[in-house]
DNA sequence: CGTGAAAAGATACACAA
DNA sequence: TTGTGTATCTTTTCACG
């Protein structure tokens, strides 16, 4: 893992569609190189996967949502369903453990305020959950930002 | 916007590398058509681009932060200048402005607790900052998963 | 790591249904 | 609008220096 490989990560982290050909030009290498430097960092899972990422004003789906929850206790079994119900909920886009006063953060992409609200009921509809509060996204500053590459692995 | 239009954009979110052949044949067309019906989600920008996915764990940026902050006040020129410091500083994959106590919500990835100091104390630096919050992500249940796409359009 | 050549695959287009 | 076929171009792969 060196300079190479990072300017490699770089790059597909905005063009995750480059050709080995041209990555290879612009990290300053042949193709031969460059493809087994990329084998390497997919096949050791460094890159874990490629996406497509979509417009979500132009699908219809501006409405992002901050949702923070609380559960009533913790116990093993009332943990795990939460989070499979959170799973199958493909309005949730994102669900993290968090610390501090809540237990969860979800972040939750809908249509509209209606579509919100059937979401909100359905997780308030779930026997563990003591109370969530949600925060709007009114605005994105700035979003799926590449990751910031140590610079000394 | 059909529903192949639809089943192309679901599994190019999970694949991005797809190419106009595999894509074809997953939903059932043949590769002609389905270039044009890629070009045009492509062109029409809601595919807004493609992305390699990185593994955080493996790369030692295993630190997430949600970190939320209050301004001292809403002036144009502190809103913009706060907002210009946040897009410079690498560290914050994620920022928008939401309602409730606070004005920003922040996604933040660092190595450790020492490079997390360090970027609150950046963001303390500014004189238009009033306040900050961490809430760290303590595991991961979901996250990055397919936008879900309105049956309707 | 680089070069070169061979093989495989993808894209683009014209035309027909 | 989709399907077929073809031609072209690009990419990938691999052996070897």
């Amino acid at each position: 893992m060196d300079r190479i490989d990072r300017q490699m990560l770089q790059l597909l982290q905005q063009e995750g569609r480059l050709s080995t050909v041209e990555l290879a030009e612009r990290v300053a290498l042949s193709p031969s190189p460059c493809a087994r430097r990329l084998k390497r960092l997919e096949d050791s899972g460094i890159i874990s996967s490629y996406r497509a990422v979509l417009n979500r004003k132009l699908l219809q789906l501006a409405t992002t949502v901050f949702v923070n929850v609380r559960l009533m206790h913790h116990r093993e079994d009332a943990v795990r369903l939460f989070e499979e119900a959170v799973t199958t909920m493909d309005e949730v886009i994102a669900c993290h453990v968090v610390s501090g006063a809540f237990d969860y953060l979800l972040e939750v992409v809908v249509r509209d305020l209606p579509d919100y609200e059937k979401l909100v009921r359905k997780l308030q509809a779930l026997s563990m959950v003591q109370d969530i509060t949600s925060n709007f996204a009114i605005r994105t500053v700035k979003s799926g930002t590449p990751l910031p590459l140590p610079g000394q692995l």
